[in-house]
RNA sequence: GGAGAGGUGCCCGAGUGGUUUAAGGGAACAGUCUUGAAAACUGUCGUGUCAGCAAUGGUACCGCGAGUUCGAAUCUCGCCCUCUCCGCCA
């Protein structure tokens, strides 16, 4: 949620923000809304103040029958205007949950995802003395991958796992629990990144996977519902990313600065109903209902919010080089960064086999927004009270990044080469 | 699933309808004392919201939501969560 203060000096530049990243909300209707509800709070807290008078009037004596005529005509007009306070509110709590985040002034404005910006691309296609095939055709001649029982099973959308692949998803896991926990790796990327930061390691964490409507509501991740798992009996939703159970573990906390930066690595099975995109990426494991992901978050003050967002870019590239995979940078425009969201950064990997570019990281940078609602809170040095800024980033997408290992490993008699930096976690081994 | 106990501020904890503007303790911060520190003593110390340049004032908040009452942390109802025991269970 944005602060109202700051949309009500700033309506113009909030509506055209809303209008770029492509929300139709009023923002004039928003600030009636914001204006009636005050009048109607004044009248309630002056009504309440009376009411306290003469409640506090009769203090150890039995009230007079004066007394209590006069309170309960209080009581009468009170009811009458919290009613209408409560209509109030709930119009103007509703318009303004949809206002989306800033974005950043670097934002590229861009009305569909064709306006993002390329900032770069990093490493060397793969020659092939063959015809690369895609990871699916080499699953199958290995047995990696079964979809069809996990169709019987599950339905579409769903796979087993299966021997080396599973090895080398462990493999990942531990590789990069390893390195985002150890100060002297983060203190290299940091540097070769050129930023001033915290070098506090990230704290590896397995969070639940189910969270409540309420907290999901207030990460603002809940919207598009279609997407989502319900557990009706429960009154729970599986959670679609470790963003979502990790940003909203620290609500209605009040963190001392010198616990910040708070940083986490978590490692979750995440689940999406993919609603709508029937037909698309029906091929292998690039588009699952559930699939495993290991993922960043951190909460930080204002000051040092972007160059945390920075940092976990500067991560997944590292971590990308370490694969030793071609990837591309991408600037998401307004449109395509997300309601909450004031930055956001996708890394697309090289994928021979479909002799494309595919996204397998995002970094997300959401200011305050999401702290506002969670109130999660920084007592600063100074004694201020303030929100934390959130950023959460993908490290890896286990199963996107297999595929990515796959495709740009393979040998013309499906064996896959194993980058050297897993080597250590699979024995030794050079080749799956 | 059954039975019971509980949820109060940064933490602990008192509080069973009207000086509760939430006692007391701890932590934290400031000061006195000290060469310095500790101890002791003194003081400060919740959050949201509205009005105000500010000082300040109003109001709300004792797990969440309804209700009873002139008046609710306190009484009633529903829900959520935690703990203990039993049952089940990886």
């Amino acid at each position: 949620m944005l602060d109202i203060r700051f949309i009500r000096t700033h309506a113009d530049e909030v509506q055209k923000n809303a209008k770029h990243k492509g929300y139709d909300v009023s923002i004039s209707e928003l600030l009636e809304w914001d204006k009636t509800k005050r009048q109607l709070q004044q009248r309630a807290d002056e009504l309440r103040e009376k009411r306290n008078e003469i409640a506090s009037s009769m203090k150890g004596g039995k009230p007079s029958d004066t007394a209590i005529a006069e309170g309960k005509a209080v009581k009468e007009e009170l009811s009458q205007v919290e009613l209408k306070l409560k209509d109030a509110d709930e119009a103007y709590t509703g318009l303004l949950k949809q206002v989306p985040n800033m974005a950043s002034s670097d934002v590229p404005i861009g009305a569909t995802e064709d306006e993002n910006v390329l900032a770069k691309t990093v490493g060397d296609k793969p020659k092939f003395d063959f015809a690369p095939r895609n990871h699916y055709e080499i699953a199958e001649q290995r047995d990696w991958i079964d979809k069809e029982r996990a169709s019987k099973v599950a339905g579409s959308r769903f796979a087993y796992i299966k021997g080396d692949l599973v090895k080398l998803q462990f493999a990942i896991i531990q590789y990069v629990i390893n390195t985002l926990s150890d100060e002297a790796k983060l203190k290299e990327i940091a540097s070769r990144a050129g930023l001033d930061v915290s070098l506090r390691p990230f704290t590896p964490i397995l969070p639940p996977l189910m969270i409540r409507t309420d907290l999901y509501d207030a990460m603002d991740r809940l919207e598009p519902r279609d997407d989502r798992y319900k557990l009706e009996d429960d009154d729970l939703w599986l959670q679609g990313s470790a963003e979502h159970v990790l940003g909203s573990m620290h609500a209605d906390e009040i963190f001392d600065e010198s616990q910040l930066p708070l940083r986490y690595v978590g490692y979750a099975t995440s689940f999406r109903r993919e609603a709508g995109t029937y037909g698309k990426d029906m091929e292998g494991i690039l588009r699952m209902h559930q699939f495993d992901k290991l993922e960043m978050e951190s909460f930080t003050t204002g000051d040092d919010g972007l160059n945390e967002h920075l940092l976990f870019v500067a991560v997944q590239e590292y971590l990308l080089n370490a694969l030793e995979l071609p990837y591309q940078v991408i600037q998401k425009c307004t449109v395509d960064i997300g309601k909450p969201n004031a930055r956001g950064i996708d890394m697309e990997a090289w994928l021979p086999g479909q002799d494309k570019y595919r996204e397998t990281h995002t970094a997300d940078y959401m200011t305050d927004y999401q702290a506002r609602r969670l109130k999660t809170r920084v007592r600063r040095e100074n004694g201020d009270l303030e929100l934390v800024h959130t950023n959460d980033a993908t490290a890896f997408a286990l199963g996107r990044i297999m595929i990515a290992i796959i495709e740009n490993g393979q040998r013309k008699d499906g064996t896959v080469a194993v980058p050297a930096v897993l080597q250590p976690y699979l024995g030794g081994r050079t080749q799956l």
